[in-house]
DNA sequence: ATAGGAGCTTTATACTATAAAGCTTTGAAA
DNA sequence: TTTCAAAGCTTTATAGTATAAAGCTCCTAT
């Protein structure tokens, strides 16, 4: 049964998704996870504290045309846990 | 997005394991999904009153050997509803 | 100067999972 | 024969978490 845990900071949905676009590719902005998700500035601003402060994302901010602009990253952490995630998922779904 | 949304019902992992079991073998019963999952009886017994509450499944109880027992059944509805939780969760899951 | 919007963060509320306590029946021992 | 323990749950309370609302700061236009 231990094999079968999942880590519930990345099975929450929102989180999941997120994690997801991150593992394709590699780096983007807090805009875009917001459009491509459909969260609210609140609540994406919360899940992505989670994930950094787990250390599966690395938060970045810069000034870009005179505008904060919040990048982040899969660190090798998030992207290595995650895999695990999913072979955790899999052996949950088994043979289903 | 819409089509990104999992069931949160069935996406909790005791409840995902709760439904896959029963997927698979179609009726058991609660002492062997208690030992089989490791929860305790207060925590499988509501888990398995919301998933009868949301019609996923149905809870018989009658007298075995003078003792009360209780067996669970996946209904059609449940799994129906869990064959489209895991196409979600596939498109989610998406390339990775 | 100030009004409004972009780009977030912090706080409050409402929900949900887990744990603890309680309930009922049976069976065995004192 | 009453009482003690154990099986088999259910109900209630607590603690944790997600979502929504309000707030903050910096910028630009008027």
């Amino acid at each position: 049964m231990t094999s079968l845990e999942l880590n519930k900071l990345i099975h929450e949905p929102s989180r999941l998704k997120i994690i997801v676009q991150l593992y394709a590719v590699e780096r983007t902005d807090f805009l875009y996870l917001k459009r491509q998700l459909g969260l609210t500035w609140g609540n994406l601003s919360v899940h992505l504290s989670k994930l950094e402060k787990a250390g599966y994302i690395e938060i970045k901010k810069s000034i870009v045309n005179k505008k904060t602009h919040t990048s982040v990253h899969l660190t090798s952490s998030g992207r290595i846990t995650f895999e695990e995630y999913r072979k955790s998922l899999k052996r949950v779904l088994g043979e289903t």
